[in-house]
DNA sequence: ATACACGCGCTTTTT
DNA sequence: GCGCGTGTAT
């Protein structure tokens, strides 16, 4: 066991007991460059080497993708292969491969789709418009976040509904019921879905359940400040038969409330595991002590907290640098050439990284930096994912893997344009929903129906209202998808993409349509988005090795889940180039030099913070995370004026700035009054969901499966005699009309 | 009547 | 990048 004794040697004393308390339940509050990650690292480590724990029987769960692969990168380097089997990842990608393994339990069809923001507000706008909901008055968004916020407290629509007493609340609780019939019979799930239906799972389940949690003897959770309710219960439950959880946070570097954490979680934790030991991890490994000062100074402006007092033996180090621009060119100029100068002293850029509050505010940086000629990377902003020509395959890809995805379909059904314009959608559409069926199933009906194959259940159905030449055009796009139905099962996932390309003729598409202009932007950027899709088709190539349904699966899933923070360039790629990145992305980050922009009232504290003590409080904390991934040099800069909403205007200085002791900074400027905030709202109670009612018949609209076609959605269904005639429309089949005598349907 | 290109204004933070 | 309004093409 000399390996073991390495382990622990290299650990100061409260970090070497977060490591070997093994047993019971574990809160370990770890300051920002307190050696957290490698706390967790080690830990398993050692209930790996000391312990005897199997590596799959280790559940550890992190915020990001990123924080994920770097741990078992880690973790790898310590145990070797075996650290494959330690089941490590976010709690929305965990949840999903448990969705996708035993979601049938709680009646979630396999090839579920996992809905993004964005396709959460087109279903939105539908729900709105269905229901007359003037959204200028309660936009979508406003109903989307308070619906996210309910599932993430694990309030059901039902739940929901009678709970509210007032305008808004009633518009959400209609919205949501129907949001949620939006979303099962699109076979979608939400992100918040992955968590509360797995936790509904879990809890209604008990076979499930007892299979999780006889085998996860240790459970690990990342920046438990930042989970929420729902992720908090479901580790609670994971964790429940042995009662081996660890948490690690730090209640100061909370900055996702607005996204459902809850610091009560950090609270409870004590509350629903008494005795449980607590290790507060204080030495700083990462800043200078002027930075430690600085920030601790910021952050001690907060009232609800519980101090904690980092320390480090690192020296003091520079001076913090302040500095007033004229404009945000001005600042982002002066960060060009402070960049520049810091270069010529020996500074690499990889180890500069430059803060802000908005993705927006990383134009002006851009342009100085491109000006100035230093290559960066930018984190986040236009994200790859989110980009229009990957969305198009992507949606493409999603029909094929589940047809009756609405926001896919609706998409893609006139891209490229093949003239199925809005009007036809529109009436499509509005006849697809007096048949009760998902807009690919009603597609084929049209078919049907175009063609003069009349059944008689078709021959009840009211007639399509398009006009024959629309009709055509929506056929076409029918055939498209088939076809490519008819390729997935039998290609690796390659020759599918492939396949779509080309039967869409997609990159025709990139390069005619905008067509006349022919001017060289036009070229380049149509050639930029080939580019991206290209960069897509071979990281599908990296699925190829799963056989057709699989790796298509695996593929979306990692679409959806991953974002770009994740694939921030490191080693080689991120040579030579310094890092723009928001606040919120910059957590578990930490660079040599680091430059906060715009410290201004209004912009950091954000003005949308201004209404709660709480939102600034979170604000402050925001703060204290930028400050705290500086190692070495710290710039705060700010501008006497800043173009924002139109029109530029004028900023106070950050109240957060006044905080610091100006013995810590070389240059100053004056920071001016700060504004006083006010009430907060109590969170809804959570309580049992109903249970769904069941019927024998089927019905439209309702999903099945049979054992030759696959997958289907039931279009019709009569009684004849005693027997029942159902048709089905089914996936890549098209309509068949079936003797449920004859060819039993699993009902999914 | 319908489809589509183009210009304008807006965007807190993200799994 | 998206929604919206406007003008032009089929």
């Amino acid at each position: 066991m000399t390996s073991i004794e390495h382990v622990l040697s290299d650990l100061n004393e409260p970090q070497r007991q977060a490591v070997t308390s093994t047993q019971g339940p574990l809160l370990i509050l770890a300051g920002p460059g307190s050696g957290k990650t490698r706390v967790i690292t080690h830990r398993i480590a050692y209930l790996v080497g000391h312990d005897d724990v199997a590596p799959w029987r280790i559940l550890a769960v992190t915020f990001t993708n990123k924080a994920a692969r770097e741990m078992r990168q880690r973790v790898e380097a310590r145990l070797g292969d075996v650290a494959r089997d330690v089941v490590l990842g976010t709690f929305h990608a965990i949840c999903a491969r448990f969705l996708r393994t035993d979601g049938q339990h709680a009646g979630i069809d396999r090839s579920f789709t996992i809905y993004d923001d964005a396709d959460q507000v087109a279903v939105i706008k539908r729900v709105a418009e269905d229901m007359n909901i003037n959204t200028r008055q309660v936009p979508e968004r406003a109903i989307l976040s308070a619906i996210s916020r309910a599932k993430s407290e694990l309030i059901s629509a039902y739940d929901f509904a009678s709970t509210t007493h007032e305008y808004f609340t009633e518009v959400v609780a209609r919205s949501y019921e129907r949001y949620e019939q939006v979303l099962a019979a699109n076979n979608a799930l939400d992100f918040d879905d992955l968590i509360v239906r797995t936790v509904n799972l879990l809890r209604d389940h008990a076979p499930t359940r007892e299979k999780y949690q006889d085998r996860f003897l240790h459970v690990l959770v990342d920046e438990f400040q930042d989970t929420n309710i729902a992720q908090y219960q479901l580790a609670r439950l994971l964790a429940a038969k042995f009662g081996n959880i660890c948490v690690v946070g730090d209640p100061d570097q909370s900055i996702y409330s607005w996204r459902s954490a809850d610091i009560r979680n950090i609270l409870d934790f004590e509350r629903d595991f008494p005795g449980a030991q607590i290790v507060l991890l204080e030495q700083n490994y990462r800043s200078t002590q002027t930075i430690l000062d600085a920030a601790h100074a910021v952050i001690s402006g907060n009232e609800q907290r519980k101090e904690k007092a980092l320390w480090t033996d690192r020296g003091e180090g520079e001076p913090i640098v302040m500095f007033e621009a004229y404009d945000e060119r001005d600042e982002a100029q002066f960060v060009a050439a402070e960049v520049a100068s810091l270069t010529k002293h020996g500074m690499r850029l990889q180890d500069i990284a430059v803060m802000y509050r908005t993705n927006a505010q990383s134009r002006a940086l851009e342009e100085a930096l491109i000006g100035a000629g230093i290559p960066y990377q930018l984190v986040g902003g236009t994200r790859f994912y989110e980009r229009r020509e990957i969305k198009d395959v992507l949606a493409y890809l999603r029909l094929v893997h589940n047809p009756f995805d609405a926001v896919a379909f609706t998409r893609v059904a006139n891209v490229p344009g093949r003239g199925v314009g809005e009007k036809t959608m529109e009436q499509f559409q509005r006849w697809a929903a007096t048949l009760g069926l998902p807009l690919y199933a009603a597609l084929q009906v049209l078919a049907a129906q175009q063609d003069g194959n009349i059944t008689p259940e078709i021959a009840r159905m009211p007639r399509h209202p398009l006009a024959a030449r629309q009709a055509t055009a929506l056929r076409g796009f029918l055939g498209i998808i088939d076809e490519l139905i008819a390729l997935a099962p039998d290609n690796p996932l390659s020759v599918l993409v492939g396949g779509l390309l080309d039967r869409t003729q997609y990159r025709r598409y990139l390069f005619d349509e905008p067509g006349r202009g022919a001017g060289e932007d036009q070229q380049s950027e149509a050639e930029a988005r080939w580019a991206n899709v290209q960069e897509l088709a071979a990281y599908a190539a990296e699925f190829d090795g799963l056989a057709g349904g699989e790796g298509l699966a695996a593929f979306l899933e990692n679409a959806a889940l991953v974002s770009d923070a994740d694939e921030m360039a490191e080693g080689d790629d991120a040579a030579g180039r310094a890092t723009l990145i928001t606040l919120h992305s910059a957590k578990g980050l930490e660079f040599p030099v680091v430059f906060m922009i715009a410290m201004e009232d209004g912009v950091l504290p954000h003005v949308r913070s201004f209404d709660t003590p709480a939102q600034m409080e979170e604000e402050r904390r925001l703060c204290y995370v930028g400050m705290t991934r500086a190692k070495e040099r710290l710039y705060l800069l700010r501008a006497f004026r800043r173009y924002g909403g139109g029109a530029s205007q004028h900023n106070p200085a950050s109240r957060f700035l006044r905080d610091i002791p100006p013995s810590l900074v070389s240059a100053r400027a004056d920071a001016s009054e700060p504004q006083e905030p006010m009430r907060y709202r109590a969170p809804a109670p959570r309580d049992d969901r109903p249970e769904v009612p069941g019927s024998d018949a089927f019905h439209g609209g309702e999903r099945v499966r049979h054992p030759k076609f696959g997958e289907g959605v039931v279009v019709g269904c009569k009684t004849s005699g005693g027997d029942q005639e159902v048709t089905v429309s089914f996936k890549g089949v098209g309509l068949k009309t079936l003797s449920l005598s004859i060819a039993p349907l699993e009902r999914l």
